[in-house]
DNA sequence: CAAACGATTAAACACATACTCAATCGTTTG
DNA sequence: CAAACGATTGAGTATGTGTTTAATCGTTTG
């Protein structure tokens, strides 16, 4: 068993820090809690965050590109939504530690 | 059933994203990867990750005032580690999510 | 087809963050 | 008790990030 089996390369390292960044910002969490659950369009989620529609599609053009956000244009509206399981479980799961203590 | 009953409110999601901004940095990543392992001084790490003994330890003032780390002194060297379960999941799971795609 | 409306983009700015260098602290050891 | 060593801290700096304002795009509707 070789001593330093355990480090991450630093590709991978980024990755992972990357993904984690998706969290990382309050406003994105605020977000996130909301279309993990049902999916809004950038003017509903604006007015409940309580920042510019401006700020929100900032945040959903880095979302899109880092495909955790699905977008369905309906009319002048576009719907955004959490769809991939796995980055639902991981955010829910941080949720979750911090309500609990 | 309340329309906007989902949305965390302000104060628990800067709480979560304070929790998921541990993990979003590279370096850091680096050094999590090893200390959920394997206790760990200061001094390895930095030679592992190739950043000075200070970076290193900026990082664990952080993570050591979040209570995300635990040190333990021993003679000169000062040796860290992961302890909460719920912290070790969260991370590996963010890590196994990179690595299957 | 022009006005209205929601979404997007670009530019600019304020603020946060990660890093290195240099100085200092705490412990051990010659 | 002085030198050595690992860890910590503070200052300074460079880079990154979230936000707003203003202009523009795409779609609908009068």
């Amino acid at each position: 068993m070789e001593k330093n089996s355990y480090i991450l390369d630093e590709h991978t390292a980024a990755h992972v820090a990357e993904l984690f960044s998706v969290f990382s910002d309050t406003s994105r969490v605020r977000i996130l809690s909301v279309i993990v659950e049902q999916e809004m369009n950038i003017q509903a989620l604006a007015k409940q965050i309580g920042v510019t529609e401006s700020a929100v599609s900032h945040h959903m053009r880095g979302l899109r590109q880092m495909h955790i956000v699905q977008a369905r244009r309906d009319g002048k509206e576009v719907h955004y939504s959490v769809v991939d399981p796995h980055i639902i479980a991981l955010f829910k799961q941080g949720v979750e530690h911090v309500k609990n203590g």
